[in-house]
DNA sequence: TCTTGCTATGAAATGCGTTTCATAAATTAT
DNA sequence: ATAATTTATGAAACGCATTTCATAGCAAGA
């Protein structure tokens, strides 16, 4: 393989002269550009992309932290994270966590290291505090509130979301409303509960213990959610569910046992992902592919921190 | 930040010796080990990446190549494949193509400039020769067959696949049968026109230009071919559908328009995504995740190349 | 005419860890 | 007791491109 030194050799010009044409640096006269050009030509020439990483501290990775990667919604957001990724000649390094916080860690690591350039956090397991102790080695951007941190993020406030729903399925004339969410720890989740038992509070409405429910995330848990609400003998009319997926569980388990939607229960999705489209399920819109553009965008501007908020809008379809 | 040649000093010892001690190998004195382990410690060194990186030649990253990856078939492929990177240590560089080619030739370039340990490609867009061209410079595993070429391979026979799911819908007491397929274009679609085109000759069956549809993904694009089915006279009685996805968008789209599945129509799905279940859709049951992890150990084995057909299976369920 | 200031170019320093080679000392084998 | 190994350790080479610094020539401005 030839190096940059032989190139230079072969071009009869220095090793610095042979970079610049490279790297696009003024000052090279049009005789020995085209005699380095000719000699990259012909000697088949490759930069060590490692030595380049090495000698710039920079990789062009940034890294992209996803707790899973089989669920619409997180393919969605990766899938604007790619596309941007792709126009500014970026590559993402995938790291999956299962919720693992040492993953999550172990990504931090890698920025510390070096190895990609900033990180995307899309679902964070570990404290605050830990991902602050890496912001000096490079960029963050969380999919998450992430005020007064100095870590950029883009996200929608859950809290707000929450009760825009619920108001929602209050103005149709739902008392008993119940929620299925994904994990339950995780400030999201913490933010939902809380616009819950406020929202409950305010307008003293019941707040009963089994209407909610926990570790939904995929289709198939829409169908325990139903079981269980089966053998209540007093079910929620409504449900808000976190993810348009698990709604779209609950809604085509409900078609099997015959229990009319919205008549018998009332749901409520969230993300508008395709498949609420398609069962004409009422969700809320996050606009994900557009929260990975800025999520990408945050992650690659050293330069500034910032906190974008972006705002979710109520879909009406048939399921409330 | 300090480095080895640091360590080495606060040690008392050479870097030789640091590096032993970092990459355990033999021949190092407990004394040294302890000094050398202790100012790691003190001096909170850090490895630099990118230095190893150079100085080995390798990355500890695989590149994957996919169209996209909000479709649960590339999520659970990725995820199978992300799931046995990590158990090796492994990070993944994921290389969104949008079916571009010069986006697939950027990857396996990433592979000739040692940016990348080895390539998987999921789907394919470029020509054979293209690929070929780049196994030098790394291992390269293909989720398609590839018997013969110098590139390891898992994949299932879709020629035996659509046979056998034709099969199944002709004993069912299908004769007009069509099918849709995503993109046109790509051997895998080759061999299931091949396989339809043998079956329904070979049977004496209708081969109807208008029950075959393509360019199909997505949910949504089951609406699509529903609706061209409704404006025929004589539409096909049975849809051998190349993906879940697709077969849900019309069974929902069938439901809608209340049209009889199977009665009406009968639906044949392809892998056996959560979704067909929930809908009670039958499909032929493919093992991705499986998948994914053996092109993950394929693609890290450099030392041979192998070739693997995973079986599919059969899943009745209602929509047949 | 003299001073700036730009254009052009290369030597050398910088980023940093791994690995080969050489050597010395300590064991083990013969 | 001598030869053959094994253990232990470091210097130097190797992987390679970028960037700073120094220098020289030439053109434009004062």
């Amino acid at each position: 393989m030839t190096n940059i030194k032989d190139i230079a050799k072969m071009a009869g010009v220095s090793v610095t002269t042979v970079s610049r044409v490279l790297n696009h640096h003024p000052y090279v006269s049009k005789e020995k550009e085209a005699a380095v050009r000719k000699a990259i030509e012909e000697g088949n020439y490759q930069r060590n992309i490692n030595a380049v990483h090495l000698s710039k501290g920079k990789t062009q990775l940034v890294g992209v932290v996803v707790p899973f990667l089989n669920h619409p919604y997180f393919g969605m957001l990766v899938e604007g994270i790619a596309n941007e990724a792709v126009a500014h000649n970026f590559k993402l390094v995938l790291i999956q966590t299962n919720y693992q916080e040492n993953r999550e860690i172990e990504a931090l690591h890698m920025l510390k290291l070096k190895q990609i350039d900033a990180l995307i956090i899309c679902s964070r397991s570990c404290e605050w505090e830990i991902v602050e102790d890496y912001i000096s080695y490079g960029p963050i951007a969380v999919c998450e509130e992430a005020g007064g941190r100095s870590i950029s993020s883009t996200y929608i406030d859950h809290y707000k979301s929450f009760t825009k729903a619920l108001t929602y399925l209050h103005q149709k004339g739902h008392v008993k409303i119940g929620y299925c969410l994904g994990r339950r720890s995780g400030d999201n989740s913490r933010q939902r509960e809380g616009a819950y038992r406020d929202f409950m509070k305010k307008l003293n409405l019941p707040q009963v213990q089994g209407y909610i429910f926990h570790d939904c995330f995929n289709l198939e848990d829409g169908e325990k959610v139903v079981q269980e609400l089966i053998r209540m003998e007093d079910p929620p009319t409504a449900l808000l569910v976190s993810s348009d997926q698990v709604a779209a569980g609950i809604l085509a388990c409900c078609n099997d046992k015959s229990i009319g939607v919205p008549d018998k229960l009332a749901l409520m999705g969230f993300d508008n992902q395709p498949i609420s489209r398609m069962m004409n399920i009422t969700t809320l819109h996050i606009p994900l592919k557009e929260i990975g553009r800025k999520l990408f965008l945050q992650a690659i501007n050293a330069n500034e921190v910032s906190h974008e908020e972006m705002s979710v809008t109520l879909i009406e379809r048939l399921s409330v």
